[in-house]
DNA sequence: AAATATACCAACCGCACCCTC
DNA sequence: AGAGGGTGCGGTTGGTATATT
């Protein structure tokens, strides 16, 4: 025996909304709210619609605080960021973006933001020759040169081979761009490294930590701040506090004017976006161990 | 101007989780 | 403990608008 359906799906109706529906669906939600229970909702409201149709179109369309379109660059790069860290969790990212619906932003991403990242991200170069076995891949979300940078990754047949793997990315800018622009790119390229056991031999200067699940990593804490080589910064320090030995993701890297903070046991990190972005609650600490690889390289320049 | 391709987005579907009994 | 109902979520579809040929 299956289980019994939601509504009964010959006598509801299908398709776009009108906007009588739509008036009576609002006004009978702002008189009387959910109730609790999406499912009696449209027979209470009087509605030949099912009650899953009713939740989607007030919490994706007729919900009084939605914003429609006009992304801005700023979302733009909290989408890409946080896409980059968790995946397509897009009721995560939403949370991120008050008025921004899952909906919206995973139409959004879909149809427009993944074709400008990967458009702004893949050099023209690299587009018509294949000259190694390595991707180049520039970062160019800004117009300020300052803020591009290209990096060497090597391809899939390469770091998929577990023993074999060497780091062979580099960089070849001055500044250091904030570190959300770097985890954008370099996050699947962890996320692909996962369960691999990294020659530990070959970072004498590197602290490894174990971590359940991802195989061993190290990671390195670096300032990102460009504009500041103080190794006693306040930065430095806060990320030199995060313990070695337990299963929580470390914080390795922070950016510009970046803080961190403890808020119930979790580390939470300013990057200027006007929320504490918490990558290390349930994300993994992947595009962290990059950066601070990344920044080490820089630093060592 | 018509046909076709592409982009966009609202809405649906089905699965998984959570809560209650 | 586990069955069933309700809800939330992500993937996908299909209709419409716009661009291109």
């Amino acid at each position: 025996m299956g289980r019994a359906p939601c509504c009964d799906k010959a006598n509801v109706k299908k398709g776009p909304w009108s906007p009588e529906e739509d008036a009576t669906l609002k006004n009978y939600l702002q008189k009387h709210g959910t109730g609790g229970n999406w499912i009696s909702l449209p027979r209470k409201a009087g509605l030949k619609r099912c009650g899953k149709s009713c939740r989607l179109r007030w919490l994706n369309y007729l919900r009084p605080d939605i914003k429609h379109g006009g992304f801005t660059e700023e979302e733009d790069n909290i989408i890409c960021a946080l896409y980059s860290s968790i995946g397509s969790r897009w009721s995560v990212i939403a949370s991120r973006l008050p008025g921004r619906t899952d909906n919206d932003l995973k139409n959004y991403w879909n149809t427009k933001l993944k074709k400008k990242m990967l458009g702004g991200k893949i050099t023209d170069a690299k587009r018509s020759s294949n000259i190694n076995s390595s991707s180049d891949i520039t970062i160019n979300n800004s117009s300020d040169p300052s803020e591009q940078f290209s990096v060497s990754i090597p391809e899939t047949e390469t770091y998929n081979n577990p023993g074999n793997y060497s780091p062979c990315f580099s960089a070849n800018c001055d500044t250091l761009p904030p570190l959300m622009k770097m985890e954008m790119s370099f996050q699947q390229y962890y996320r692909d490294l996962q369960g691999l056991i990294l020659d530990q031999t070959q970072f004498p200067h590197s602290t490894f930590m174990k971590v359940p699940d991802l195989g061993t990593y190290r990671y390195n804490s670096y300032n990102c701040s460009s504009s500041s080589s103080s190794s006693s910064s306040p930065h430095q320090e806060a990320s030199s506090l995060v313990p070695l030995d337990h299963n929580r993701p470390l914080l390795l890297c922070s950016g510009n004017g970046l803080s961190l903070e403890k808020e119930e046991g979790i580390l939470a990190q300013d990057y200027g976006f006007g929320f504490p972005y918490e990558p290390l609650t349930d994300l993994g600490f992947q595009g962290k161990c990059f950066a601070g690889e990344v920044a080490q390289s820089l630093g060592n320049n």
